[in-house]
DNA sequence: GCCTGTGAAGCTTTTCACAGCG
DNA sequence: CGCTGTGAAAAGCTTCACAGGC
């Protein structure tokens, strides 16, 4: 099977596997089977076939995948062949977390500027980038030419028009960490990061377990 | 229906609807029909009304929702009627940016205690709270008397050990945010949140939608 | 013999559409 | 009449189990 829509389960997983399988290189394992590839990256071998079956078919039967071949695959998919452009509108603690944080630069996320809407932050610098004013933003945007993708690390109360902004200056991609549903238009994707959340669906399980605890 | 087992889905939904009904709560809204609500959650009204229904029967027909009483009903299915003591692995950037998150106090998760393994940082107050050595781990949840969430803000390579500390103490609920699947025994719960995972993903949807604007 | 690739079965989740009730 | 609550249908996803090919 080629070139079709992946399921987005799929999707989600894929940056899992290409991240068990650079780990594998970097180990200088050159072939690796489902179930041990599965296992690293915490699903399993069926799922994992299905998964890359999608995708086409790049396993040898009696011996595994090719690790090089399939971290190939997996990026060609994933549209990381080329770097992305990135910014990231609020430059308070998270904000701040977010331009040094190593992962972006090593798997190909260029961030290009930072806006804050403070004038107290506007023209300092952080890890290399001077801080702009959120007016700023169409206008670099537009003098990169065109962002990839824009993060909103605003408090939820500017979150709905700093999104406006990104949409406006042509970006299609955001991550969004404000506690709030942003609505864009729907050429535009976003993910939403929303870290009480994740608190709130453990604290949901914790409970679970408690009553079974005091109950049984 | 009553006190079963909620859908996963549904479990992650609930907390976004009850952010959106305390923000309603805030605004003197009193009642909210499932369409309403919806909109505001990013979701749709029969997915909603469903949700809804596996917690008991709240609204009244014909009229909508009650925002305070279904505030009430999902903080008690969350297990949210009691404040969560929380513990932080790692004070890098990303764990002092969790400490000073303001949704996390304000939802009812205390953060009790922060760790890191450098030296450097131990000793040094964060936030009110004084940065304490890894090794301290085990003792200091003990003194709070036991610890219902910890997080991991550690670079990849040290979050499996710390893993391991935070269930030997006896928590059972984790969010990961170490790139790297942690292995835990079934009594504990882990949420792992990746960012580059998730600019991944926009990275995806960023190449398809161009794959159309070229060849279409 | 061994591990991949995949139809088919089974399960979960979403959507539909309307009965039920204030 | 309007909006909830919910069976039933549809869609989506995961697991099974084995055929296929090195």
């Amino acid at each position: 099977m080629k070139k079709a829509k992946l399921p987005q389960t799929t999707v989600a997983r894929l940056p899992v596997y290409l991240r068990s399988l650079v780990y594998l290189a970097g180990r200088g394992v050159q072939i690796v089977s489902s179930e041990e590839l599965a296992q690293l990256a915490g699903s399993n071998a069926a799922q994992l076939r299905k998964d890359l079956s999608y995708l086409g078919e790049f396993g040898t039967r009696g011996v595994g995948y090719d690790v090089d071949q399939l971290i190939n695959e997996i990026s060609k998919w994933l549209g990381l062949l080329r770097d992305r452009s990135v910014v990231i509108a609020g430059m308070g603690r998270l904000g701040g977390a977010l331009v040094g944080y190593p992962g972006f630069s090593q798997k190909g996320f260029r961030i290009v500027a930072v806006f804050d809407h403070d004038p107290a932050k506007v023209g300092r610098g952080v890890d290399g980038l001077i801080v702009r004013d959120m007016s700023e933003l169409g206008s670099i945007v537009s003098q990169n030419g065109g962002v990839d993708i824009g993060i909103i690390a605003t408090p939820a109360s500017a979150a709905q028009a700093v999104a406006d902004q990104l949409v406006r200056s042509g970006i299609r991609g955001i991550l969004n960490f404000a506690p709030i549903t942003i609505e864009v238009p729907d050429e535009v994707f976003v993910r939403q990061v929303d870290l009480s959340v994740e608190l709130q669906i453990l604290s949901y399980h914790l409970q679970k377990a408690e009553r079974v605890g005091v109950l049984v």
